[in-house]
RNA sequence: GGCGACGUGGCCGAGUGGUUUAGGCAACGGACUGCAAAUCCGUGUACAUGGGUUCGAUUCCCAUCGUCGCCUCCA
């Protein structure tokens, strides 16, 4: 079973099922106010690869990852460029899930939005607010972080510590809250902007209520995993946990989080792979699965640099494992006991995909030596496909030859026999201008693409 | 200032108190090839700096330098 870091309890422990044979995870997901980035891809992929290894272990997932579609980010933009919230929440949802198709990340079981869920919000504040742990201000509802006890259990922190620091830093809606910390569970609306009724008057949810709105809404108390980016393990993590423990409610049993990427110069997110910094450019300019790789060979815990040369290594590896694919195409068997028993194992151990990618790589020498002796490696091939397949990562055996290609191939063979090398050298020129991979194999010329 | 994470060979990136190596990419040498490509074999004073613990530290402890994240709305 997965033993995976818990970041409340700060160490590796099993994932422990609420309800056998089942796993119900939440992931925050994004708010649609501009085009997917790096940093977006990072999160998806790899609770993508989380994902794909619990199915592929058996275990039916539930994957409940929120839209927030209102939000200030989006009131902001929709105010610069004087066009309707909804426009832009609408256009940036489709382009979110033509970048996630685009990366084969798949979709989450269910899909909330922020907007469909005001509701629930509303009655789960004004309990907070019956509870006396929440209190409305001239400008919004605010959650007193005071009347939770253990607030700042995943901060790592105290109240007093975290009032200690960060001097600096401007406090939002300082003046009537009660604590420095205590965060908004209800905007109220300013004229013009998108707004809901509330019995505090008309506005708008918080960031932070929604995810436990739903979660507990889909998933039900004391769900299974809760996921996210390190940065949001504070506040955000922190304060859902603050309303659901508020409520008397059990939250997430489990919390996972993921490190940045980094670009070459060690900022936060990327700016500069060539010229991409958004996930739909990535994948007009290199092979999709690229991204994937670079996470797979290193570990979600560990900030990654992401550049153009980090990229351009792993579409040469690829390109090497596609030509394995292709190589040991005819062969089928069942996988390989004792690889797949290694890939388990290395898997159960908090996802350790370096250590994976290694195996996959040793795998693929071996069966290349193999193949090479005449022994029959079928399995270990299986076994490299039953991985691979197992964290997203699809290898290509190449598309099909047209017949005109593959009379080129037959005349470069030809020519070779007949010494003709200056013919048959042109033919491969002539093969690779056009795109083709060409490799001499014992059984003559292959191509591939 | 507080909290968290981190500094590994040309690059990316795992890992470990001690004999032989993560893995990938790149480079170089070799096998194979008509030549290449692919594949395979082999090669490279690696563990930020200074102390300490230890028979022995890249791995543990302390300090220093540097990097990154969070400390109110960012994956």
């Amino acid at each position: 079973m997965l033993h995976l870091y818990d970041t409340a309890s700060r160490s590796a422990r099993e994932l422990a099922l609420r309800d056998p044979g089942k796993v119900s995870i939440y992931l925050c997901g994004p708010t649609v106010y501009g085009p997917a980035h790096l940093g977006h891809g990072r999160a998806t992929l790899s609770y993508d690869i989380l994902r794909r290894y619990l199915e592929w272990t058996g275990l039916e997932v539930r994957l409940v990852s929120n839209i927030t579609d209102i939000d200030d980010q989006i009131i902001k933009r929709a105010n610069n460029e004087n066009r309707p919230w909804k426009d832009i929440t609408t256009k940036c949802e489709a382009m979110w899930f033509e970048a996630m198709d685009g990366i084969n990340v798949k979709r989450p079981t269910d899909i909330p939005r922020a907007t469909e869920y005001v509701e629930g919000m509303v009655a789960m504040i004004g309990e907070l607010v019956d509870l006396d742990k929440a209190y409305a201000t001239d400008d919004g509802v605010y959650m007193d972080v005071e009347s939770v006890d253990d607030y700042g259990a995943l901060a790592f922190q105290t109240l007093d510590d975290m009032r200690a620091g960060g001097g600096e830093r401007e406090v939002v809606g300082a003046g009537q809250k009660r604590h420095p910390a205590d965060f908004v569970l209800w905007k109220f609306s300013k004229p013009g902007e998108p707004a809901w009724p509330s019995p505090w008057g008309e506005g708008r949810p918080g960031w932070h209520s929604e995810c436990v709105a739903m979660s507990l809404d889909l998933l039900g108390e004391g769900f299974d995993l809760h996921c996210g980016g390190q940065d949001l393990r504070f506040p955000h993590h922190e304060n859902e946990r603050a309303q659901a423990v508020a409520l008397g409610k059990k939250f997430a049993n489990h919390w996972m989080h993921h490190a940045f990427i980094v670009d070459g110069e060690g900022e936060k997110m990327s700016k500069s792979i060539g010229n991409v910094s958004n996930l739909l450019d990535l994948i007009e300019h290199y092979d999709q699965r690229a991204y994937r790789l670079v996470l797979l060979q290193s570990h979600y815990r560990s900030p990654i640099t992401l550049d153009q040369a980090t990229i351009d290594a792993a579409v040469t590896s690829l390109e090497r494992l596609d030509g394995f694919a292709a190589r040991t195409a005819g062969l089928a068997a069942e996988p390989d006991d004792d690889v797949i028993a290694a890939f388990s194992t290395a898997m159960d151990d908090d996802l350790d995909t370096p250590k994976v990618m290694a195996l996959v790589f040793d795998t693929t020498r071996r069966a290349n030596v193999g193949l090479e002796a005449g022994e029959d490696v079928a399995g270990l091939v299986a076994a490299v496909h039953e991985m691979c397949a197992a964290l997203g990562l699809e290898l290509s055996a190449g598309s099909d030859v047209p017949d005109e290609i593959a009379a080129q191939a037959a005349a470069l063979d030809a020519a070779r026999s007949a010494k003709d090398f200056g013919v048959a050298d042109a033919i491969r020129d002539e093969l690779q201008a056009a795109g083709w991979i060409v490799e001499t194999t014992k059984n003559g010329t292959a191509v591939r693409r």
